[in-house]
DNA sequence: CAAAATCTTTACGCTTTCTTAATGCAGGAT
DNA sequence: ATCCTGCATTAAGAAAGCGTAAAGATTTTG
């Protein structure tokens, strides 16, 4: 996924270069023009990295800094016209990752934004999702691409793991052919209902304790097909 | 207990200049003129900041972060003469963490260094960090780039090293080709799949008891290749 | 500058995976 | 019961991908 970055900055040319730069780059990214709209816009898109200008109309930069990491890590590289001693002393003590003194080199602002990002990579966030599915017997580990049953691993082929994996993120929907032939064979032509079939059998051979007794994947006849949660009792 | 600080340094009067700053700030640290004795206390101090002086005498800065990036996540910050964007872009990508040029503000090194001191202070960086990966009767030496199997060196090349690093730094995860192909050509993106199947076939030769049934790098047709962790048992 | 090492490309036989078609079964409607 | 529809399962053919060897291109080394 895309990495998401908010850019705090009043000056609209500023502004605007940086816009460019980033669409480039394939980052999402949105612009706050003052500490307030930076300060909601931070909680409603929860961004990966905050490019902050301190000259804000509204608020002191310093003051933004430790309003943000009252309660979040997000990477803050900061961007200033002032490249006073003090300023950036302030600002990195203030809980700022990096500081940028204008005029500065978009190619270099890029990669401190890379090694920001890096580092997000490296320590994941609390609120991502679990890596690995749990369902009764059956496992998923997502980040590996590996499937175990019972404890063993078992291979399951490209297409079986995607399906797979789109009926775990769904436990316990319903979900139609349609649907799953769109998720699983993305933009490209639909292989069609029969062919989704014979890869139902074929997960059920591989995953299921007695495939004629399906407990994990369940048919809805003329609809589609459903994970079932699996007791845990059992 | 104080911090410990590594400085990289053959500039004599700058060396000075830090030690002194270093001293009255209560940190702990060590003085390494050449980028060989300072991988080496890299190795006995653990320190918890480097930094590194891209002038070194016997081998490019670039490559002493990628060493010490092979198996440590210590934060690097740059202290360098050349204000090049290109060094500096460079720099930040093979993994530095911050990039301070000379002439610098000692304050602001200090700041940092706080900054990267914080971080680390944040989510506590494993100490299970090793310069050598085992696997089975697989090892390699990050620090000197070299591998052994069943006890005896075996020569692999530059991208079969890589590769090789790759793969170990995933034990267990299966890789994309295109992932394996970014890690390993970088940027630059000449060379395809095919030529990977043939590194990986190379690469077998020369790591698996019996090639033709591998058991350390496993095929995922039309996935990748993932590197099994051996059964310690065995 | 030549030799050696390394990397890239290509081709071909072989395996895995995907698609398609055929058969038989189950449940509801007539 | 008999017909019809939709599903499961199997098998066979098609397509895509894989491993390997060898030759050509490039880079490194002496």
């Amino acid at each position: 996924m895309n990495k998401r970055i908010l850019v705090v900055e009043d000056d609209v040319a500023i502004g605007n270069l940086i816009k460019m730069t980033l669409t480039t780059q394939q980052y999402e990214f949105d612009i706050a023009e003052d500490g307030t709209a930076a300060l909601r816009k931070c909680l409603s898109m929860k961004p990966d990295v905050i490019i902050l200008d301190l000259g804000l109309p509204d608020m002191d930069g310093v003051d933004f800094i430790e309003k943000v990491r009252s309660w979040a890590q997000t990477p803050i590289i900061v961007v200033s016209a002032r490249g006073e001693e003090r300023d950036k002393i302030q600002a990195l003590d203030a809980g700022a990752d990096d500081y940028v003194t204008k005029p500065f080199s978009v190619d270099e602002l890029l990669a401190r934004i890379r090694v920001a990002l890096r580092r997000s990579a490296n320590d994941p966030r609390p609120d991502q999702e679990q890596p690995v599915f749990v369902n009764g017997g059956l496992e998923i580990h997502y980040l590996a691409n590996t499937v175990f049953v019972n404890g063993k691993e078992v291979h399951v082929t490209p297409i079986e793991y995607k399906l797979l994996v789109v009926l775990s993120k769904h436990v316990g929907k319903v979900l139609t052919h349609n649907f799953l032939l769109k998720e699983v064979w993305q933009n490209a032509l639909p292989s069609d209902v029969p062919s989704l079939r014979v890869f139902m059998a074929t997960l059920r051979k591989k995953i299921e304790d007695n495939p004629s007794e399906p407990t994990y994947i369940q048919t809805h006849v003329r609809v589609g097909y459903r994970m079932l949660r699996q007791e845990s009792g059992e």
